[in-house]
DNA sequence: AAAACGCGCAACCGCCTTGGT
DNA sequence: TACCAAGGCGGTTGCGCGTTT
């Protein structure tokens, strides 16, 4: 026995929405707001699967969405979260506003995959497979689901020396069951890029060879020992210079009371976020200066 | 001019989690 | 506690269109 759909096919239209779909749908939702996906297209007389036109509701009928050209900063920004959410794409696209999951996902294979993996990995070395740590989330997101989703996400802190000055970096790094590939520098890669993937790359070298031990047995540890324990084994040398940032980590507040999509720290609204890392990848505020 | 090819994107698929009963 | 429906997610597919041969 199959396993069965998860709507009545039969009879159900697929394919590419109509432009008369499109506005039954459009004047529905408008109506009635969203949710109810289930029953929508029999009490709007469409002849879909309620998940297609949530579908299509979200990845095209929505007001707020802006559509096609991807601006470089958004592209920067897509390329950082990358890093480190790896292809939580619902995550990512939270960040963008009026962007959609599918289309960065969409946007990073044909481009920014293209882009940037080739050049990571030298000709001739195959790529190392890092083994999934944390199990992926999926699945319905709810305010509680994020909540522990939040939880397990931890921030990691990198040191490198980037001319005479030492950055501490910050990277919330989720690494979720994905397989992830780690590969060195190539040395005409750009200076920063390279950096970023220093950060990735130490990242998971360190939760598979330090931390990852805690994470396999399975027994789940303290969110707090955990993301403080993260932070302080993933203190890596880069350049020569290494620093270990372990007694103002216990100065931090751990205490994530959140209900956000991501991380948050409250303030004015509820999904203000205090410091994101890749926020502006060239800006001085993403690092702290030593 | 037409066939072949490649790319981008919309849509689908199947798995997973959540929440209600 | 177990079951089920609903919703959400990432991966994959396939169509349409522009470019190349």
């Amino acid at each position: 026995m199959g396993r069965a759909p998860c709507c009545e096919k039969i009879g159900l239209k697929r394919g590419r929405w109509t432009v008369e779909e499109d506005e039954i749908l459009n004047n529905y939702i408008k109506t009635h707001g969203e949710g109810s996906w289930r029953s929508l297209p029999k009490n709007a007389g469409l002849l879909r699967c309620g998940k297609s036109c949530r579908l299509r509701w979200i990845n095209y009928l929505r007001s707020d969405l802006r559509r096609g050209n991807i601006s470089v900063e958004e592209e920067h920004l897509i390329t950082n979260l990358h890093q480190s959410l790896g292809n939580r794409w619902s995550l990512i696209a939270a960040h963008l506003p009026g962007r959609t999951d599918n289309e960065i996902k969409n946007y990073w294979n044909s481009h920014l995959s293209r882009k940037i993996l080739p050049s990571r990995r030298p000709m001739n070395q195959p790529a190392k497979t890092i083994t999934p740590i944390i199990n992926k989330r999926k699945g319905r997101t709810s305010q509680t689901s994020t909540k522990k989703t939040n939880k397990a996400y931890r921030p990691s802190t990198v040191t490198s020396t980037v001319g005479n000055q030492k950055i501490i970096a910050q990277s919330d790094e989720p690494h979720a069951n994905q397989q992830t590939k780690v590969d060195p520098c190539v040395s005409d890669e750009d200076e920063m890029i390279c950096f970023i993937n220093n950060i990735m790359d130490t990242d998971m070298i360190t939760m598979v060879e330090d931390g990852g031990s805690t994470v396999a047995t399975g027994e789940p540890m303290s969110v707090i020992d955990e993301g403080k324990q993260a932070m302080v084994s993933e203190q890596v040398e880069v350049g020569g210079t290494s620093s270990s940032s372990a007694d103002s980590f216990d100065n931090w507040d751990w205490d994530f009371d959140v209900d956000d999509v991501v991380l948050g720290f409250g303030g004015e609204g509820d999904d203000i976020i205090l410091s994101w890392p890749w926020e502006s990848i060239t800006d001085d505020d993403n690092f702290l200066w030593v």
